[in-house]
DNA sequence: CGTGAAAACACATGCAC
DNA sequence: GTGCATGTGTTTTCACG
């Protein structure tokens, strides 16, 4: 239903994820554009979706939740995770997927302790079979989408099987 | 180093999680203090490192790249992928975290298209056994961190093999 | 550590081009 | 799309509790 992002929507969608509280002055200034004009295609942006709002970013360590895993569920279908329980209930659940494969769905989880962590998988394993992975480190996280490659390449690798 | 968070504090963190872009008015407004009161505490939080940025949540399928997975890897120790390469060669990994267990790491990827992921795996498959997840959908991402609990059973229930 | 009001500033918005 | 004028909202400072 839109337009597709030119390459100036990308410079701003990249700006405002390194910092969301650019003014269009700013902004404008970065990508090269005048203050109304770059307005004007933030509210665009802002309307068709691609920006679905702004966030600080809390860092977890800080905030005194310095365990994060990764819970992978195999549902008993009954009793699915995703359909039985609303997410009040497991605030420390900050990320929930639906997966292929052998495994129904891709937790990620914030805890204090733990002795909270073990707490927590007690309450979750309630609901089928669990497998966990603790985060000793995290690399980098909430990194920058970028625009997806335009390479023909790319889109014709999968021509291979018609030969 | 610092002064435990207290409860206007995660007033405010969860306001700016849910808009990053609020004036120290509206906030103010928001958790019952003063523009310069909540100005000064949001200071705080950002010198301290709890509030460690601000940025536009995008909408990965709107800006063209609908495919999320995981990735897990078992890194040949010689070539990990956390060593031996920069980030700018794989801007579709948003995340990477090392793990504990028998998968060393846990990338999650996004991508504009089957091709484009098959691409993408046999560039990082080069860098050891790898296991990948494509996620069907994602109930929610980017949730917004709670206050961890002070409940006392809590941080006791550790204790039990003492007895 | 908080308030409230006033000052200076920066911003978003509209319009002519 | 630009540049500028305008009015509004904001940040910030300050005296005070």
């Amino acid at each position: 239903m839109n337009r597709p992002l030119d390459q100036t929507d990308w410079r701003i969608i990249a700006a405002l994820q390194e910092d969301g509280r650019l003014s269009f002055n700013q902004l404008g200034r970065r990508v090269n554009l005048s203050a109304p004009a770059v307005a004007e295609r933030v509210r665009r942006l802002e309307e068709s979706g691609v920006i679905a709002g702004y966030q600080a970013r809390i860092d977890p360590v800080r905030a005194g939740l310095p365990l994060t895993a990764f819970v992978q569920l195999r549902c008993a279908l009954t009793k699915c995770l995703l359909k039985t329980t609303n997410s009040d209930e497991f605030p420390e659940v900050v990320e929930v997927h639906k997966l292929s494969g052998n495994w129904c769905s891709m937790l990620k989880v914030r805890v204090a302790s733990m002795p909270h962590l073990e707490g927590l998988l007690e309450r979750i394993g309630t609901h089928g079979e669990m497998n966990s992975h603790v985060v000793l480190s995290t690399q980098y996280e909430g990194r920058a989408v970028e625009p997806p490659p335009t390479d023909p390449q790319l889109a014709s690798r999968s021509e291979g099987w018609r030969r």
